[in-house]
RNA sequence: AGAGGAGUGGCAGAGUGGUCGAAUGCGGCGGUCUUGAAAACCGUUGUACCGCAAGGUACCGGGGGUUCGAAUCCCUCCUCCUCUGCCA
């Protein structure tokens, strides 16, 4: 969530942000956050005031006490209780302030880079560059829903039996594909310097909160009632509350970690020719990287990423494309965010794969993420991610993209993992 | 899952109703001494909020309660340890 005092110093800066992302009745929303910050701290100043009486009238008790004065204590008890009512009531004021205020800066968004253009929807997002060519397959262009039946190596009937929709069972070669994918993602971060970590796939709530997938997205994640954890969306939910309530040391920065894990996502009520097959699911697989940076040196990481995950494209020969995403196409809590897409030369369309975004302290403010600076002050730290990559999307782009009479052949850089040249 | 025990500052560890935001040791930082280092000695060393400041308030696993006053008593939840059970 942002910082009150950002909303306070930059007023305007953070309105023009807001308007970029469409954002409703910024105005009144932002005016409506600075009063009750100024009810917070009246009633708080206030509180601490009359506590600070009672403190002291209770010490005096104590003294009164120890040398017997009896009747004395008694009769200042009589003035604490008036007290306690008082400071009762504005601890309360306190306490509701301090709720109004963060539930309504839960509903606002982050704000967008300077870089970020206007827009409503993802028509307005910009291409900022096209990489690979788009191969020519003739004639013969089966979809990859297609191509998975022909060569019996990812089932959605059985996925059905046993789960439901969009939980499909991989076999045989296509059981492998995944395998070897997973491996290779997580072989190139290391090698680009990311430590791996196998994390839960479910989160308790507070996980959840931390990196804002509650309260706005609750029914976006499967729920574990019984126990109240959470199915994991993105692995970018534990990772990054690893660092959750934590100060690092400067010297620390960045850190930079990815982890495997199976996503699922409830995605309720989108159903239709866009999400066959491969192109959403329920359960699927995905390596994520996440970093957290020095406020100084975010966007920089953020071009990184961007070009690791190009370099993993251009290593699986997909012709791919960067968006930057427009203010209203972008994730709520980003700043700025880089989209990778694939061409799926059967479907003849871009397929989303990865998302690389700043958060800037937008997360870290959530998490209480914060490192101790040259001066021996702590601030926020900012947080970064990405996708590196998800599966299934590759998957399909691999499968249409390399079809030919004679089989579907295989990236070189995989066919170590996977011990086969073509399927 | 059942029985018992325990959660205190970066770590270890005292503290069972007032003088405790908290002894002591270790570690960290600064200094004295030294050519330099070690040792020794001295000082310093949590977080958040309110306040222009002085200063104040809160925090001893989380939440609630008793009390004029809670690290300390009560309730509840969480976590860890030991034993028993179950199990990849």
């Amino acid at each position: 969530m942002l910082l009150v005092n950002t909303i306070r110093d930059q007023f305007d800066q953070v309105l023009t942000g807001l308007e970029k992302r469409n954002f409703p009745d910024a105005h009144a929303i932002l005016t409506q956050v600075l009063a009750l910050d100024d009810r917070r701290k009246a009633s708080q100043t206030q509180r601490d005031q009359l506590q600070a009486e009672s403190n002291s009238i209770s010490k005096e008790i104590g003294q009164l006490m120890r040398e017997g004065k009896k009747e004395q204590a008694e009769h200042l008890k009589g003035k604490t209780v008036e007290l306690k009512q008082q400071v009762k009531e504005l601890e309360d004021q306190n306490s509701s302030a301090e709720e109004e205020l963060k539930a309504l800066l839960y509903t606002i968004p982050n704000i967008p880079h300077s870089t970020v253009r206007a827009g409503k929807s993802a028509e307005d997002n910009e291409v900022v560059l096209e990489h690979g060519t788009i191969p020519d397959l003739a004639g013969n262009k089966a979809p990859h829903w297609e191509l998975i039946k022909t060569y019996d190596i990812i089932d959605f009937d059985l996925g059905v039996k046993i789960a439901g929709a969009g939980f499909p069972v991989y076999k045989g070669k296509g059981a492998r594909l995944q395998r070897a994918l997973i491996n290779f993602f997580l072989d190139e971060a290391m090698a680009a310097g990311f430590v791996e970590v196998q994390p839960p796939i479910v989160v308790n709530e507070d996980s959840g909160y931390g990196t804002g997938q509650l309260p706005d997205k609750e029914g976006q994640m499967y729920h574990a009632t019984a126990d109240n954890l959470f199915l994991i969306p993105t692995a970018e939910v534990p990772i990054t509350n690893i660092y959750r309530d934590v100060i690092v040391s400067e010297e620390d920065l960045p850190i930079k970690n990815v982890g495997y894990t199976p996503c699922f996502r409830r995605e309720a009520g989108s159903w239709g020719a866009h999400v066959r097959g491969l192109n959403r699911l329920h359960q699927f697989d995905k390596v994520e990287i996440v970093q957290i940076t020095h406020p100084d040196h975010s966007y920089q990481a953020l071009e990184e990423m961007s070009s690791y995950v190009q370099s993993l494209l251009q290593k699986l020969e997909l012709p791919y494309r960067v968006l930057r995403l427009c203010g209203g196409d972008m994730g709520f809590t980003s700043a700025l965010t880089y989209d990778m897409e694939v061409y799926s030369a059967a479907q003849e369309r871009w397929l989303e794969v990865s998302s690389v975004s700043n958060f800037e302290t937008y997360q870290s403010n959530r998490l209480k993420l914060r490192f101790k600076d040259g001066d021996k002050k702590t601030q926020l730290a900012h947080t970064l991610n990405g996708s590196a990559l998800a599966l299934p999307r590759i998957v399909a782009a691999i499968l249409e993209n390399n079809q030919t009479e004679g089989g579907i052949l295989m990236p070189k850089v995989l066919q170590p993992y996977l011990g086969f040249e073509k399927i």
